[in-house]
Parts: structure tokens; sequence; C-alpha cells
DNA sequence: AAACTGTCTATTGTAGATAAAAGACAAAAA
DNA sequence: TTTTTGTCTTTTATCTACAATAGACAGTTT
């Protein structure tokens, strides 16, 4: 195959839900805006919901005949596009396995290993790079740098420097500006998890990220911004494979954000400094801590 | 062609360079550490060189016939790497060309501009997104960010933050540390082309570069280091096509590094801040009077 | 014994091909 | 007149193939 019609199936998942909750289709251009696909995508849809016998179809004409069912959908290993499939794939062998600092890595042996081609490893290889987990010799293989502590040390300081530098942009954010809002829903997410712990502590890693996200993006500056993408990928991976006291962690971290977030409303930016190095010298602790 | 052989044609114009300065060849491994490459190439370079009788070659006697001349070596164009030429032409286009933010960029239309295959340029723009001056839609085609000057207030911001670091890391380094030594080989050049500033004034942007990437280097972070391409990148061809008072600027930025040369050797870290940030200020006014 | 050469194999860099997806434009419908 | 559909073209994502390059190993030379 020339591409993988992941695209398709996925759309096409996220319309039958849609067709779920309103037994009704709009047009051709408005169900592409909605799904964010192109119309050619679309009428691929439309001709499937068609030859399942979900609806009939002629021109604008679009009449619903029943209710999906969960053998209509494509099954979640089809809608995965597969620069996602690399990219976990590689992560686990990096991540869990006992992958070694200064191992090499072959853009072959893993193509074969996650049965795809060269090029889309290759691809993934380049676009990994820029978290300097890896380093490419040219005409030959990739070095694994490893996750190590001097990363981790590396990491954090640089993250030390742009949170705290949007943390001062934020106080000086105007009121109505919107970031401001999007802070009072974070901060009462952070009451509900935390009312609810025991069940909830596994919703952290997402809202963390929310909240630090929104954060960085105050700083109006496109590197600090696009530094939180390699934040992300090494907390979502790092929490995936260490699961050992998350409970407490989550619970410890999101009253540190709370005080954090308190300081931020109170516009005052030596608190809020003073709060951000608290949760960060926490953060930097408990991810130094599992690492070895 | 599957590939080009631009690696083997740059080391055997450099073959030819080391044969005309020692007129003797060492041992086939010895040579590809020589000439950093593997020995199946430098086996071409010797077959060339038969062919060429520039040598006579048997085994592990190479006897030279002559010296090498002009027509021997391979011009300059057939020795540059696909990716150089790739970059030098998207560089051209975006730079100098009256490219627009917001411009699309496409693929397939690069490749034909370039002559040469999509995955090369593919790869490139990958690459190249780090550098944040374009951006992918997926499926889709790039955006242009564009060389504008939000652009530069971000990248300098940025490269304030680290330099600051970099420089304090600087004056805390042991009495011993080589960086001294290559600090002072620095300062050297900086007196040599100030003393003949009419004729050399050319040599600064590379000695810019040596200068700021030897501080970045003492922070030890790979993310500040790394971060050094960016600036690399952009001054490296802001100075290609922005000529205008070279001579000036030149001359005044090499006053700006002794002093900030001078403040760095007195290991006093707030002399050495404040010559840094006097230094970068004024990089910053020339790069953004270059914009518009 | 250490280094070198001959030979062979494996991997990388790049082009070319192709299905999937995007998107352009004119004709048709509201 | 604005939106929608039918049709067609272009571009992207991915695979496969192959020359260039790296690298391994055994036999040979010093």
């Amino acid at each position: 195959m020339a591409k993988q019609n992941t695209v398709f199936k996925e759309a096409f998942n996220r319309c039958l839900k849609l067709l779920a909750e309103t037994a009704t289709l709009p047009s051709e251009p408005e169900l592409g805006t909605v799904l964010g696909v192109s119309r050619t995508t679309i009428r691929a849809i439309l001709t499937r919901l068609e030859e399942l016998k979900l609806i009939t179809w002629d021109k604008r004409a679009k009449a619903v005949l029943r209710q999906p069912e969960p053998a209509d959908y494509y099954p979640a290993e089809e809608t995965d596009s597969l620069s996602d499939i690399i990219e976990r794939s590689f992560m686990r062998r990096i991540l869990a396995g006992g992958a070694e600092p200064g191992m090499q890595i072959n853009e072959l042996e893993l193509a074969r290993d996650i049965g795809t081609g060269t090029t889309s490893v290759r691809e993934f290889l380049i676009r990994f790079s820029r978290f300097g987990l890896i380093e490419k010799r040219p005409n030959s293989h990739w070095i694994l740098k490893g996750f190590t502590r001097e990363f981790a040390l590396e990491l954090t300081e640089v993250r030390e420097m742009f949170e705290l530098r949007s943390a001062h942009s934020f106080v000086a954010l105007p009121e109505d500006h919107p970031a401001w809002a999007e802070l009072s829903r974070i901060e009462a997410l952070h009451h509900e998890i935390l009312g609810d712990i025991d069940r909830r502590y596994r919703e952290f890693s997402e809202l963390d990220e929310r909240f630090h996200r929104l954060l960085h993006k105050s700083s109006s500056n496109r590197f600090i911004v696009d530094f939180y993408d390699i934040i992300a990928i090494v907390f979502h991976y790092h929490y995936q494979w260490n699961k050992a006291n998350a409970r407490e962690r989550n619970a410890r971290a999101l009253e540190e954000h709370l005080a954090y977030i308190a300081a931020l409303r109170g516009r005052d930016p030596v608190k809020a400094e003073d709060a951000c190095r608290r949760h960060l010298r926490s953060a930097r602790e408990t991810l130094l801590q599992s690492i070895q």
C-alpha cells in the first residue's frame, strides 16, 4: 500500500458517533469542516455509510436508515496513524526496554521490527532527534544518547528558565485575556480531581500538560512554546511506565498547582515566581527519582 | 541514481590536497581516519588515483607518480551534499525572494525546482521545521511563518536567556579548562582581523559563530548548545544577503567581543553579564534593522 | 602479535511509483 | 447569489528498489 487510509477510518468512526448523536447529516463541505477532513474523504465516508446500509444518499438527500452498531466501527488498531505507531514502538524500546546509552539505532531493523517501510522510520527519527535523545552519524547509524540523569537535568534546567519567564508574562496579562478564564476552568478541575483522588488520580497527567501549556503560551515565544513538546513527551511516557506511588505523587502535584494558581491570580510576580520554583523543584525530584 | 557519490568526490578532493602536501600515502585504514570516511570509500579513491595515473597502487605499495593538477579535482558543484543544496536553495527562496508569511510550501514543486526527489526535500523540511520558520499541515502543505520581526524578537529573547546562563557558567570554569586557551586564540584572531579590517572584515561571521558556540558549550546543556544551530543558520544567511555597512557593523561587533572577552577573563559574573547584555542588545538591533 | 588487505554483507540516502487525501473549478440546485 | 455537488488534477504519505557507503571478518604481510 502506498498510503494507509487511517484518515478515512478515523474520520469514519467519528462520523458514526456524530450520526448516533444527531441522527441527521449536513452537507459535504460542512461535514468536512466538522470532521476536519477534505470533501474527498467525506465522500468516501458517505459511500461506505451507504454500503453498510446506514444511510441512503442521493446528492443532497441523506436519510438515516438505522443507528450505528459497534460492528460498524473500524477497530482502534486500524485508525492509528503510522507515525503514532512508530513513536509508541520506539519509546517502548528506549524507555521500557534495557536500552543503554551509546547503543546504535538501526533504521532498517526498526522498520522490520515495526513492520513498516524505512522511509517512515527515518522521518520519525529525524523529527524525534530534536528532543536530544538521539543523534545521527551521517551515512551511518543513529546513536541513543539515553534517558539519563544528565538528560533530565538539562531538560529541567531549560524548563525552569522558560517557565519562570512565562509565569512573569502570565501575571502581566490584561484582566480580560482569555487565559484567565481557562485558568479558572483548570483550577476547578483540580478541585474536582482532588475531591475524588482515589478514583481520578490518573487524570492528572493530562491536566498537568494543559496547565503548563497554558502558562508557556503566555510567553508568546514559539521557542518556549515548542519546547514544551519535549517536556510533554518525556512526561507522557514517563507516567506510562512509572506508576509507583502515582496517587500520592499526583495529589501532591495538584496541591502545588493550586498554590501556584493562587499566586498567579494574585498578580504578584515575586509570589508567582516562588510558587513556580517550588513546584518545578518537586517535579524535577520526581523525574530524577524515577530514572535510577 | 540511488545515492550521489558526493562523499567519495569530496574525500577524493581532500586526498588530492593531502597528496600535494605530503607526496606520500599511508595505509588504507589510516587514510580513512584522516579523511573521515570508510575504507570502502578510500579504496574507491585509490582506484581513481590510479586511473588518473597519479599513483601506482599494489597492495600496500603506493608510489606517487606526479603532483595533482587542477583538472584532477572534481568541480565544487559536484561535492556538495544534496541536503546542502536543498538548504541553500530553500533559504534563498525564503530570505532573498519575496516570500510572504502565510505562503504555502509545496514539496513537489520545491523538488522539481531543485531537480531532486521529493524524499530529500521532505526530510529537509522536517529537519528545518525545528527552527520555527515553517509549520506542517498534516496531509497537506507546509506554511511559511516567515522571517519576520516577531521571529527575530522571539529568537533573540531565548538567545539572551541562554547566553547569559552560559556566560555565568563560563566564568566559573576551572583555570585549566581548555576553553580558556580557545578563548585566547579567539581573542588573538579578533586583534588580527581588527588590524586589517578593510580587507578581512568578511572573516567576522565565522569567528562570531566560533566565539558564541564556545560560550554556549560551557553551559553543558544540550538544549542550549543545540539552540545555537538556529542562531547560526539565521545569521549565516542573513550575512550573505545583507551586506550593507558590513565593514562598520563587523568592526563594532569585534570591539564588543573584545570587551566581553576581557570581562570573562576577569572572572567577574556581574561584569561578564553586563558585557554580554551590551553585545547581545546591539546584535539584536543589527538583526532587526535588516528585516525591514 | 599487530596491522593491513581482500572480500563480502548490511545499512543508508535517494529516486520513482502509487494509493490516499486534498483541493480546484464548473455545472447544478436552493 | 450563495451553497452544493460532480468531476478532475495535484499533492502527500508510504513502499520498494538500488547505488553509495559503512562495516565485519578472515587471510596475508610486516
